[in-house]
DNA sequence: CAAAATATTATTCAATCGAATAAAATCGGC
DNA sequence: GCCGATTTTATTCGATTGAATAATATTTTG
């Protein structure tokens, strides 16, 4: 049984190939290039490239969402503050380690069943379980996307981040400081 | 001189498809369908595929850098919480009004020549001209992406965020309360 | 009105796309 | 060591890609 193996290594090479090029962006070719395979071994594991992008989607939001599960059970039941600093330190920290994530969400998110498949089976678990800033209902939608998109923009536009300002968003200094940063903002 | 029409058609035709499904993803022969317009007619007005990249990334971004220069001459030299809110309350107005800016910068945020292309050309402006929320120059990077990353995702992810949230972020009363909540968590 | 310049269409090219196929190689169980 | 199952390779298909070409239509200019 190789296929665990050879399996992963497609799936994750199609995973940085489509974050970085989308969907139509990415071939088939280049991902099975880019994990020293055969072409034909994406359609001996994955049957299309749709469904090789569903597990390559798989792979990071199931990261994501297991980093927010864990998140939520070391939380003690202390103060709302503390809750939300610990939320948004370890958003940032995920965000810088798995810049994938925002790229899957902003390349499909002008709609298509792609992005009605990652709203069903992962985004809504995960907007469920964010925190609220202010605590008004009515705001939650703007929170959400505010906090997300002020934790991940500098690291899904990591390259432009040094090409503009001459900060290099993933070292350890810098993703500290942005959480730190935002954190002091937010709460 | 039917070239300005045409021309126009066939640019603004490129930025939305561009916008949607990234350079690799939008092909020609789409963007002249879209534009009614004979594929031909793209070779003929824009030499390449690469050439009417930029002649639609221009057509945003000068858009962008008008609405900021307008901005930076309205504003009076008051205060600065007046002049950042100011600030916060154009960018949330431009990034709903033209969401194509923060999909291109992702799409190509991951490096390139076209991504050094915007930089040197567009964003490097833009930058040295942001307002800094704390004062520190040694911020300035990471609040830069926190402000532009906050103010766009809910528009960049419209789709997903009425699928997500059922609020239709495009709405004029959701734009102002967005803008508002921004500014009151950043001012 | 005629001639020159510009705009548009139609057709073609090699390259690449996703996917299917069948043959070949490698593996584990007995 | 052999056999059946699994994994890998090689090849091929029709469709689509960006781009170039030549022919045609339209507009501008003299």
């Amino acid at each position: 049984m190789k296929e665990a193996t050879t399996r992963q290594r497609i799936a994750e090479a199609a995973l940085s190939a489509f974050a970085e090029h989308g969907f139509d962006g990415a071939s088939t070719r280049t991902i099975a290039r880019r994990a020293e395979v055969n072409q034909g071994l994406i359609t001996y594991y994955f049957k299309s490239k749709e469904a090789l992008w569903k597990e390559a989607a798989n792979l990071v939001f199931r990261e994501a969402r297991a980093m927010l599960e864990e998140l939520a059970g070391q939380t003690s039941s202390d103060d709302e503050p503390d809750r939300l600093g610990a939320y948004i330190r370890a958003l940032v920290g995920f965000m810088a380690r798995r810049p994938e994530v925002m790229r899957f969400i902003v390349q499909e998110g002008m709609g298509g069943e792609r992005l009605t498949w990652m709203v069903e089976n992962h985004l809504k678990e995960i907007y469920e379980n964010a925190p609220s800033l202010s605590g008004d209902a009515k705001n939650r939608p703007h929170e959400f996307y505010i906090l997300t998109g002020a934790a991940a923009l500098i690291f899904t536009a990591q390259q432009e981040c040094r090409q503009l300002t001459g900060l290099d968003p993933m070292a350890d200094e810098a993703i500290e400081k942005h959480a730190q940063i935002l954190t002091k903002l937010l709460t």
